[in-house]
DNA sequence: CCATGTGAACAAATTCACAGCA
DNA sequence: TGCTGTGAATTTGTTCACATGG
């Protein structure tokens, strides 16, 4: 099993490699628009960008035709594509559990300006941290989770708690009708069905340097 | 080409998959370890920890026989050879470059206890951050890198900066003599070889939950 | 015996090589 | 002609099934 755990899901199966790539291709293409670029060969993405030209066109062509021959891709219509879909042409709202260092970084950092992603709440369980702010939020209790996401229509919960907490606060967030859950901590959760959840162990990638460090 | 680089070693070619797995190994150890277990079969970890038995037992078999036919593995001396292996046998030294409010947090929040990785600098290069405190550092400039790396010994740096700083700041500390960076920035860095690099990339975890949000 | 360690079978992912179309 | 899209080949990773040995 992949250190990553992933939820479940039900269409034609496509793998988090190949969706990490793909936003990974978003992001070039954003880049790429902002410099004026209209058109890109897949050949050319890959070079500027260190990927490989024919993953690139395997991975789009899953979904469908999208280049067109001898020619390359429409950046323009590429990004449209893609946008939709990763499902980033509808806001998705976010709320933070957990509101030490990682989680108050989080609740300001994981907004992007751009109708994609917002931070719409702020949780902690310290009432001495209620009624705080961060950023543009204010602190609410744990115990109102269920009725912050109904009032806010936060649909992706991030877990930024202690771990010897994780996994009620992951089942809380589940309860609370969250549909996906980002989580810090550093445990391995015992999954709910039907709710997506990836994991962000930054150990791990630490300990995965450590390795290499050692290895010359 | 995964979306995770990675640097380049030379021995047997251990995969990125494999050492993530042996890093929950640890993890998943080091809580038996505090129950007073003193051996475990691979079956029964995996059960425990919704781990797959063979897949420890061919991981941890590409590193030597670490187990006792008939038994299982000893907790501590399984525990002491994972932490070998993966270079937690002595500390490691982290700076991080960039003291925005991920920078902040990751210095506070990368330091763990145990003797395996210390922050010991914190920069920035906005000199008005240039002085503070963050936990029990103060925060240097950024054109100070190079000092800050050779007083301290770091061997990590971790880069939480802006896009656009990003590559600059990677180079610099290649240059400063850390032998690996962990990049936080949403980037792909044009590679310093030598260099053992990875991403932590937040806005492509977030996708993919978009993403399955949307499969449903 | 019983659980490890492992070759062999299988599955997934990547790369190659080229057919097909603007 | 030149680049996409794609089956076929290869490589990489996982699972199975069992021989091995404490």
């Amino acid at each position: 099993m992949s250190p990553s755990s992933e939820g479940q899901s039900s269409a034609p199966e496509v793998s988090t490699l190949t969706l990490n790539r793909l936003s990974v291709y978003l992001r070039c293409l954003r880049h790429l628009q902002q410099l004026g670029e209209e058109r890109i060969s897949s050949q050319e993405l890959a070079r500027r960008f260190q990927l490989s030209a024919t993953q690139i066109r395997k991975d789009l062509a899953q979904f469908g035709e999208f280049g067109i021959r001898g020619v390359g891709y429409d950046v323009d219509s590429l990004l449209r594509r893609l946008r939709q879909l990763l499902g980033l042409d509808r806001e998705h709202r976010i709320v933070v559990v957990g509101m030490g260092n990682l989680g108050s970084a989080l609740a300001h950092f994981l907004g992007f300006e751009d109708g994609t992603f917002r931070v719409v709440a702020a949780l902690d369980r310290d009432r001495d941290k209620v009624g705080r702010a961060v950023g543009k939020l204010t602190i609410r209790h744990s115990s109102e989770l269920r009725e912050t996401v109904r009032e806010t229509g936060a649909d992706i919960g991030v877990l930024a708690v202690p771990a010897p907490a994780a996994q009620e606060n992951y089942e809380a967030l589940a309860e609370a009708g969250v549909r996906a859950v980002l989580n810090f901590a550093p445990v391995r959760l015992r999954l709910v069905p039907g709710i997506a959840t990836k994991n962000v162990d930054l150990r791990i990638q630490l300990e995965e340097l450590a390795f290499l460090l050692a290895r010359d």
